[in-house]
DNA sequence: CCGATTCCGGAAATTAATTTTCACCCAACG
DNA sequence: CGTTGGGTGAAAATTAATTTCCGGAATCGG
């Protein structure tokens, strides 16, 4: 399923011939995708037939279904590949940004587990009482954010990025109190205290977080978000889409756990905004 | 070039058959890219040397190109043919969420305007201050965005999202300030009496919006953003991914503008952040 | 309304590409 | 040193794609 895993060989699974193969297709993915199987045999200094066993061997059924499978992998992991590519035009900075943005969600995807994403949204459903934590520009954004989508179903809630206001909200939590947290270095030693407080209250926790982390191992339930940071693509700045995918998840599956209750808070809101507004009613239909 | 364009027939070049099979074609993508000439012939009920001119006529200098080419277009696009998919288990709303993210990213990508983006970046260079505008759930998330991220480059820069604040930071704004609006419905009347306010008084105005919008109008430069909204897949939750990038974007190229400036201040923030963490110095590389 | 012309699509033939078969080589191991 | 297994390329076979050519329908002019 996965192409580009199997191309860069992690696990040594390919001979000589399909490395040397492999490493060209990686090299240069448009002249693989637009060439015949004959030109990139003999590019690649081999015979047509190596070329269709290789394919075979990296899990496509035949070469031209190899050059379908490549072009669906490069359009999200073009970058990827040639990583440093010195972005300074503005069309490059612009296509860096929404190619790493894209790369982010593809792998949200690949490893998100539905599972305990739904389990997080039927704790927050039950709670009587949210608090959100996040700070530093990222995670604050998160939380913040998780304020913002949740009030409007009718969630309680309340966020903070202040950590010594944490850490007094974790102390004083009441029973009933749910916490989610939010940070993409799992490294908050702040919030590792404020989860531990609260657990030992028996107040649930989740994490938005690296598996692994000293924050996902404090918190009752982690919504892993572990991209790759090989060759710094992955920084903050591209996995917060991934974060805030994740936040609209959560969203959507705290919104259909209770239907009802969500669709008559959201008209409410809505019905808000329309009277202070030129009648304009598209600003809420958020979800 | 853009298939998708093509296919949908945006200005009727194509004949019926054409037609027909562009329809087949973005209903079943999957099938398109799998199959042979003749499986898809059959399938429209037109003839292999049909389907063969038809790729040609779209733009592809054969089916083998053609075929790559859609497989490109697709992974972005796939969802946004089948648009109502009943989402309700958590599988489907991952699914719904991703897809929605990557095809307003796909959108912005089709349609941003590169110079634009420069233009706005390098007049919020320019800026002794800024002031960043945007009120809602998703515009203040924006402004406070571009605060977040430009302050690291030494920007002096405000955000508010508190209307009647806006109003009296806009009428008190002194040479040398920009303003930089975002508002995705457009109509958001207090934030076009500020950019008026603005204006007339000489200030630079920024807007993130639709075009055509009397935000737009009054806005003396508008980077627009406009996402089908049809079906109501591009809500604004899943525009936000869209601005948000348009912020990552522009706080790269304010960074490249003066790229000294920029690191500078970076490495200052990054140093108090490693003394103030377990010497973790991800959180911040941002850019 | 009729005829000619043009455009378009399909059948068949052609061509090109891919895949299979088979024979060979090299390396490892008995 | 021979044998066996894995892997390779040449050639053949097969399959797929494309071109050519012809026929039919629509359109326009008469």
């Amino acid at each position: 399923m996965d192409l580009y895993h199997v191309l860069t060989d992690d696990e040594g699974r390919l001979s000589d011939m399909d490395r040397k193969l492999a490493q060209l297709v990686l090299q240069d993915v448009d002249f693989a995708t637009g060439s015949s199987i004959s030109e990139l045999a003999e590019r690649a200094g081999v015979s047509p037939p190596s070329v269709t066993r290789f394919c075979r061997r990296v899990g496509c059924s035949g070469f031209s279904d190899f050059k379908v499978q490549l072009a669906r992998m490069t359009y999200v992991g073009l970058r990827y590949l040639r990583p440093e590519v010195p972005t300074s035009t503005p069309e490059e900075v612009a296509e860096d940004i929404l190619t790493k943005a894209q790369n982010a969600l593809f792998h949200l995807h690949q490893q998100l587990d539905p599972r305990l994403l739904n389990e997080a949204a039927q704790i927050l459903r039950a709670a009587d009482f949210i608090l959100a934590f996040g700070s530093g520009g990222n995670s604050s954004m998160i939380s913040s954010e998780l304020q913002n989508r949740l009030f409007r179903l009718g969630c309680n809630i309340h966020n903070s990025s202040d950590r010594a206001m944490d850490l007094m909200l974790a102390a004083g939590a009441v029973e009933g109190t749910v916490a989610i947290v939010s940070s993409m270095t799992g490294r908050d030693l702040d919030l590792v205290r404020c989860l531990e407080l609260m657990r030992q209250r028996g107040v649930p926790t989740i994490a938005l977080t690296q598996s692994g982390s000293p924050v996902a191992r404090a918190a009752g339930l982690t919504i892993p978000i572990d991209l790759p940071e090989g060759r710094n693509i992955f920084r903050p700045t591209s996995t917060r889409y991934a974060y805030l995918a994740v936040v609209d998840m959560l969203a959507n599956l705290v919104a259909y756990a209770d239907r009802p209750r969500a669709i008559a808070v959201l008209r409410r809101i809505k019905e808000e905004l329309v009277r202070s507004r030129d009648g304009d009613d598209r600003q809420l239909l958020g979800d």
